[in-house]
Formats: C-alpha cells, sequence, structure tokens
RNA sequence: GGAGAGAUGGUCGAGUUGGUUUAAGGCACCGGUCUUGAAAACCGGCGUGGGUUCUGCCCACCCUGGGUUCGAAUCCCAGUCUCUCCGCCA
C-alpha cells in the first residue's frame, strides 16, 4: 500500500518510479476521488458538529420546557442526510482502497526499469566444477541413492510431489538443521507458525486479492475474507506475527527466523526441464524476516543477503547474486537481490534465497508500527524478507557438484554431523 | 461438539433503567517543583485515526458489521474472539 498523502503531492515522482515497474500509470481519477473525499468529509463533519450540539442542547430545553417536536424535525432530515453523504463517502473510499491495494511497490531509487532480461548479476561465487566422467542428473542421482521417491510421491499426492527417503531425508534435515543454527549463532528468534493461515495474512504480505489462486485453499468456497489457506512461504505469516501492533522503538529491530513446508499450486508452470525437485507444490524453506526502523531498513538488507550468502558458501557451492530489475521484484518488494545456486545439468543458476525489502508497503497494508522515542509519534515499519535458505534446489545442487565417478556424492563437510557420514553411495 | 460468562484508551476499571461521562478514577509512564541524590508528596501531561480556515478547532472510534432513535459505550439483530465447565481427542 502506498502513501496517498505521497501520491497527492508529488504525483510525477510516484508515477515515474512506478513507471520502472508498470506499462501505464495514471493519477487522474485517483487524485479526483481524493479531493471529493475530503470535501465530503469536510461538508459532512460540520454536519455531525451541528448534530452534536443540539443533542448536547436537548435534555436543558426539555428541562425547561420547551418544545422540541419542531427540532426533532429538522434534526431528522439532518442525519438522513448525513447518513447519505456516509454512505456515498463509503463508495468513494472504497474505491481509493481498492486502487492502492492494487498498486505494487515504489523500486528503490537504484532499482533500474525492466523484467527478468536487466536483472544485473552483481557477483559470482566458486567456480563450475569440472567433471572428468559422464555426469548424472540429479534426478537420477536421488533415484540411484535412494534418497528421493518421485513415483510414490505422485501417487500419494499426484504431480509435483516427491518423498524423501532414508538417507534423503537425513540430508534434507540436516540442510535444515544447518540453517537453523546459523540463524541462532546470529541471534534470530524461530518461530514456528501455523500452515494454514486466514485472508488476512495474504493481504498484509501483498500476495491478496491479486493471487488468491496461487495458493491451496482450505475450503471450496470462493475467496472471501473468511478463507483460509496454506502458506505459499513462511513470509506470510511472519509479516502478520505483529500486525495491528505498535511496537516501541527500543524493540527494533526484530529478527525472526521460521521452518515452514512452502505450499504453492504453480499452475500452469509445469516444464519439462524442471522436472525432479526444482519447482514442486510443496517444498521446505527456512525464511528469515526483520522489523526495523526506516533508517535501518537498508543495512538489514545487507545482513539478509550476507547471510543467505553465506550459508550456501558454506556448503561449498557455486552461485552468484543477482539485483532484479523492477518489474521481477514481487509486487510488495521495492528491491530484490536473488541467490542462485549452480545447477550443472541444467547448464543454468536456479534461485535458492530472495531477500527483499519492502520498505513500508507491507506495514501500511498491515497497520504495524512503532513509536518514535525523539518525537512520541508513530511511524509505519520496514519489513524485510529473506529465504535461509529452501532447501529444494539446495539438495539437487549438492547432488550434482559433490557427484564423483562411481556415482557416489559427498556430503559437504557442515552437515557431516547430521548426516553421519562423509560420502553417500549406492548400498 | 454442548452449556454459561465476557470483550471499554499501555494496564486495572467506572459507566449498561439511552441525553452535562462530549469515556470517571487508580496504576504505569513522561515533564516539573522540592531534595546533595533518590523516594514520597504536590502540580501538569498522558489513546488511535481522519479533516482543517493548523500555536487552535472539528469529526470518528468503547470487539466487528448492521438496525432502532432527534440522540447509542448504553437498546435490538448477526458475526468474531476470549474465559470457565462438560464431551471428544493426538
Amino acid at each position: 500500500m502506498l502513501d496517498i498523502n505521497r501520491i497527492r503531492n508529488n504525483p510525477e515522482e510516484v508515477k515515474n518510479a512506478l513507471l520502472k515497474r508498470m506499462d501505464a500509470v495514471d493519477f487522474t481519477e485517483l487524485l479526483q476521488w481524493d479531493k471529493q473525499r475530503r470535501e465530503l468529509i469536510v461538508l459532512n463533519d460540520e454536519k455531525k458538529a451541528k448534530r452534536n450540539k443540539v443533542s448536547n442542547d436537548v435534555p436543558r430545553l426539555k428541562k425547561e420546557g420547551k418544545d422540541v417536536s419542531q427540532l426533532f424535525q429538522e434534526m431528522k432530515t439532518l442525519s438522513d442526510d448525513i447518513k447519505q453523504n456516509d454512505e456515498k463517502l463509503r463508495e468513494i473510499e472504497d474505491k481509493i482502497h481498492d486502487y492502492l491495494s492494487a498498486l505494487p511497490n515504489i523500486p528503490a531509487e537504484d532499482v533500474i526499469a525492466g523484467g527478468k532480461e536487466s536483472n544485473e548479476v552483481l557477483r559470482v561465487w566458486g567456480e563450475k566444477p569440472v567433471f572428468d566422467f559422464e555426469t548424472k542428473n540429479h534426478v537420477d542421482l536421488a533415484t540411484d541413492l535412494n534418497l528421493i521417491d518421485y513415483e510414490r510421491g505422485v501417487k500419494i499426492g499426484g504431480n509435483s510431489f516427491w518423498v524423501y527417503t532414508g538417507v534423503g531425508a537425513i540430508l534434507e534435515w540436516a540442510l535444515l538443521n544447518y540453517f537453523i543454527e546459523e540463524h541462532l549463532k546470529d541471534g534470530y528468534t524461530f518461530l514456528l507458525p501455523p500452515h494454514i493461515l486466514n485472508y488476512k495474512c495474504g493481504y498484509t504480505a501483498g500476495q491478496f486479492p491479486k493471487f488468491t489462486e496461487d495458493v491451496f485453499k482450505i475450503d471450496t468456497s470462493e475467496a472471501n475474507e473468511s478463507m483460509q489457506f496454506l502458506l505459499p512461504t513462511a513470509e506470510t505469516a511472519l509479516v502478520n506475527y505483529h500486525v495491528n501492533e505498535i511496537l516501541t522503538e527500543d524493540e527494533l529491530p526484530r529478527k525472526y527466523f521460521a521452518y515452514t513446508p512452502c505450499y504453492r499450486r504453480e499452475a500452469g508452470s509445469y516444464r519439462a526441464e524442471e522436472r525432479g525437485m526444482i519447482r514442486g507444490h510443496q517444498f521446505n524453506k527456512i525464511e528469515m524476516f526483520q522489523y526495523t526502523t526506516p533508517e535501518d531498513s537498508e543495512n538489514a538488507f545487507v545482513e539478509l543477503v550476507t547471510k543467505a550468502e553465506k550459508l550456501v558458501q558454506g556448503l561449498g557451492l557455486h552461485h552468484r547474486v543477482s539485483k532484479l530489475a523492477a518489474k521481477d521484484c514481487s509486487a510488495s518488494m521495492g528491491k530484490t537481490f536473488d541467490i542462485e545456486v549452480w545447477i550443472p545439468s541444467m547448464n543454468d543458476f536456479k534461485e535458492v534465497s530472495s531477500a527483499s525489502n519492502a520498505y513500508d508497503y507491507q506495514a501500511r497494508r498491515g497497520n504495524i508500527r512503532f513509536r518514535r522515542q525523539s518525537t512520541g509519534r508513530t511511524e509505519f515499519i520496514h519489513t524485510l524478507n529473506a529465504s535461509g535458505l529452501a532447501t529444494s534446489r539446495i539438495f539437487p545442487a549438492i547432488l550434482e557438484q559433490y557427484q564423483q565417478e562411481d556415482g557416489s556424492v559427498v556430503v559437504p563437510e557442515v552437515l557431516r554431523k547430521w548426516v553421519g557420514t562423509d560420502i553417500i553411495k549406492n548400498v
């Protein structure tokens, strides 16, 4: 949600910024509604003030034995008038609200216009592993080593589901343990939120009302404000943790992380090249989240990106960091960096973490504020999130980057204490 | 799932036979006086949002949404949530 005052005061500035991610922006109608709204408020508040004044006089007039029936007639008309204006006002405010709800966040100044093709690679870590033997892709490795059962996953869940089995499950859990340990070391608070969320959560996060079709809804009824859905990312839960709250300045920053599976419909996005576990309806992810003051959010952003990078580096996986162009960022985000890991069989980098600064966009939608010590006034908080990390691309990257000629896979050092072995081979 | 009770500004809590409560009072908190310092005492301040002709004034908000009325925290209807008891249950 953008600040209507900002649009009113600097329409051209906001418009030009939004044009980095939108094809057309026109505030003419919005500003008209805004003007109508304020005129109507002035008019109606005057009427209400009069009504209040008369109401206060009534007891005295009655005590004095005056006849008030004529006055009541007038007040009846006035009240009907107020009621009508309130209805008009509500219609206008609904229109304004709907319009603002649909606008994406303003891209940060240093975010460039355009889509995916304009993304900028900031840095690359490590090198592409070179193999002097014929390599396998992660699907074959996972199948041959009995780490993942794709067929039975489809049998019990449907297309794009899989089952981690035996050592595969242990390896998956080792990754999560590794991430959790690192976040605890950095002083983040561990949360395990519900996986089923209400409509308001999706709205605050900025996913609703536009993307209700991307989530698994719990009941079969139409999307409405009493619906519940399976969370597509823990971010949706974490951004709502302090919804409608006013935090004190010294409580900030708040640093959280959560583990949840992520449930996504991914309707129509299936591609043969993404078979295996690159894109499923359910995947495990640990999500980092911060609530900060406006002046601290840029530093927090750097911290989150750095933390995510460190996790991939700790696993020794070749990866890169990209700065997304405006159109490739989710609607709620003003700036996003992606961390992508190298998948040899695909000859490409795949996202394992997306770090974003939503600035005050989500906080406005969720009414999340803090009290500024120096002024005593409330301000909107800044919210940031970053995966730390999603396992569904890390797992394949490990298999493929650490595979050996005999079909076995070396376990990254940091995971060995949980996996219990330094090499995974077929027995 | 069944029965009952409740929801008021950071907290406790008054107000619920509708009209100087246009939300009292206590506590906490902030500022001041006093004091070597602190406590106590005393004085003052102390919810959120919106509008504005902005050193001020006005409007809205007493769980949410409707309704009755000249007028609703107060009456009526619907819903949400919390608590207690019972049942069921990992």
